[in-house]
DNA sequence: TCGCTGCATGTTACCGATAACGGGAACGAT
DNA sequence: ATCGTTCCCGTTATCGGTAACATGCAGCGA
């Protein structure tokens, strides 16, 4: 319980015998201070335990060095891993960030956010919401109405978004691949919300490699969850009822195949020896799943660090006047197997 | 891209035809202005699209209505939900927040975090960092040095330390009984790694029970893990080695239970019915493992939102100069029941 | 000796808001 | 008519920094 008064640049200017400028000069490592009175300026800093209010120093600088990220809850993986990688990205890079937290696609919440962190002066805002969905709709156009840069997480590149995205359409192949090559084939798919843009592309990645073995009636191998390990059993059932032919699954996220294999299991079909699964995710459990589960991992931390290097670029380049041609990039995600996708011999 | 200039309250001002302060009036629902005037300022705020500057006003003010909060990652499930929580009620109350991750326990990173957070002027810091462990020694100290209120998470409550904790010690005691009343006898647990307070007490809770049934050489009973799936696994060997005779464990946590779950299919052990497992936390996932994991669901997110509180309230009483006695909050878990602790008859 | 240059430092203004204070107009009371 | 209130609104100072400019002084060459 120290002084209630802060100690301000004033306290160490007088203390150290100077003006605030010298000060400021010392906390910016400017180069005209002489070594002498730098150091003597230090010392008092340290034995003051003295700290600059950023507050003021951004108001001064018209630089707030922080970030607004708009996310869609904390339930899932991902989001975060992708939290994780911000975090560290924004803290590497010197720039801290305030976290909003959607938990329904509501326009009027959207606007309150927004407006809160135009309020506080964030210099970009990184979208780490998912599926932009109709309930959205106007939504980029809105952003784009900031006049602040925007980097959103998983979305389709339009205009002169700014865009990191996982390729969700590579995983689907992998996956969908991964199980023609280990002689299944009738492959089907439990994707996740069809608002999702992520359940879009690994859907889509799926069916391109099936198209080319030739089959047809797609949807009819496919049944739609809500990334939950309840959805997943559902799934299970509704996808044997349609289409009975099925040997393989693939499962967009790892919950919906716990999901998959505990309903598998009652119904007595032996994963993987009846039924290939590939997930998708490749969260701390899958591995100890009932078989272990196969899934396709996906670095989303490093999705995460991405979004806030672009826009950093993008700070930096609108700063010093430079051309920067907004783009997408891509993280890749890998398969990693396991046995829910191989029949022993 | 808008204009490049943010509108200031001089430009309502000037627009609106008053001077900065009656547009400050307005903005802070002052009485003391004319209802024309007042409707007037408004309009133009809302035609502008004018958002105060919150950082300017945090200076005047010397008020940031900023929390710091100090996580050790968000690899756990815990971890998000309490964040969650964190988010929604400061939201609420009108604070935001800077979030901080710890991923190693380090002194100097410690103090890096502080003064960052002290920069920004926050008004108070939630701290948390599981497990104030050997590491840290000395560290609430230091937080009580810092001429701000702290909030600890899952902490001892000492001196005058504002606390807010899960009941842990009950939650042992839940699952313990439990087991005891689905005449299991032989009761062993794998613990949380021992520098965590939670684990501490989890453990705890199961001795009491456990002593009371008089059984005294505990600790022959005892394996500890390190929250993982793989230490799970790895526990259950280790335990039966130990103690030969258990038929039952408690598992203080859903991930090491899962690892359990696996290891004894593995050793063919049947799931409840030579063992019982209870775990703690109570995971999405575990209402889907095999079999399905009775286990302490802790609602973390209360948890959060009630260390927001205590710190508002801390505050408040601060503020108005009055008597705030520092305490500690309990949240207490509830059991969940499912398939892996009841024999089938 | 007189400028001139360059370094080290101080002064002033300003960032965008709010607090504290001041002052004019309208109105009722004396 | 004068004075005191009340209501409404403007002016000024201030929060804690930084940018831009000003200044003092030493060293130097002419």
């Amino acid at each position: 319980m120290a002084r209630n008064h802060r100690i301000t640049i004033k306290d160490v200017a007088k203390a150290a015998g100077v003006s605030t400028q010298t000060v400021s000069r010392v906390l910016n490592n400017r180069p005209d201070v002489s070594p002498e009175t730098r150091e003597r300026v230090q010392e008092v800093i340290a034995e003051m335990g003295y700290a600059p209010n950023v507050l003021a120093r951004s108001l001064s600088r018209g630089r707030s060095n922080t970030l607004g990220v708009v996310g869609f809850g904390l339930g899932y993986y991902g989001s975060t891993s992708v939290l994780t990688g911000i975090e560290k990205k924004a803290n590497q890079l010197g720039f801290s960030f305030i976290l909003s937290l959607l938990d329904r696609f509501e326009m009027e919440r959207v606007d309150e956010i927004i407006m809160d962190l135009l309020s506080r002066q964030v210099e970009g805002i990184i979208w780490a919401v998912p599926g932009i969905s109709e309930a959205l709709q106007g939504l980029p156009q809105k952003l784009g109405d900031i006049p602040l840069p925007v980097v959103f997480l998983n979305k389709e590149q339009t205009g002169n978004d700014i865009v990191a995205a996982m390729d969700n359409r590579l995983g689907g192949r992998l996956a969908t691949e991964h199980l023609l090559e280990h002689n299944y084939k009738n492959i089907g798919i439990i994707t996740g919300p069809q608002e999702w843009w992520e359940a879009q592309q690994r859907e889509s990645g799926w069916r391109e490699v099936m198209h080319a073995t030739g089959v047809d009636d797609l949807d009819n191998l496919k049944v739609e969850g809500d990334w939950s390990a309840a959805s997943g059993e559902v799934g299970l059932h509704a996808l044997i009822a349609k289409a009975p032919q099925i040997d393989a699954i693939f499962v967009c996220n790892d919950q919906m195949s716990l999901g998959v294999l505990q309903a598998a299991r009652r119904i007595g079909l032996n994963v993987p020896q009846d039924l290939g699964i590939v997930g998708f995710d490749d969260i701390p459990e899958s591995a100890y799943f009932y078989p272990s589960l196969t899934t396709v991992r996906q670095n989303a931390e490093k999705l995460g660090a991405v979004s806030v290097e672009q826009m950093a670029k993008f700070i930096q380049a609108q700063q010093q006047n430079e051309e920067f041609k907004p783009d997408i990039s891509w993280v890749k995600p890998r398969l990693i197997v396991r046995k829910s996708s191989i029949r022993e011999s």
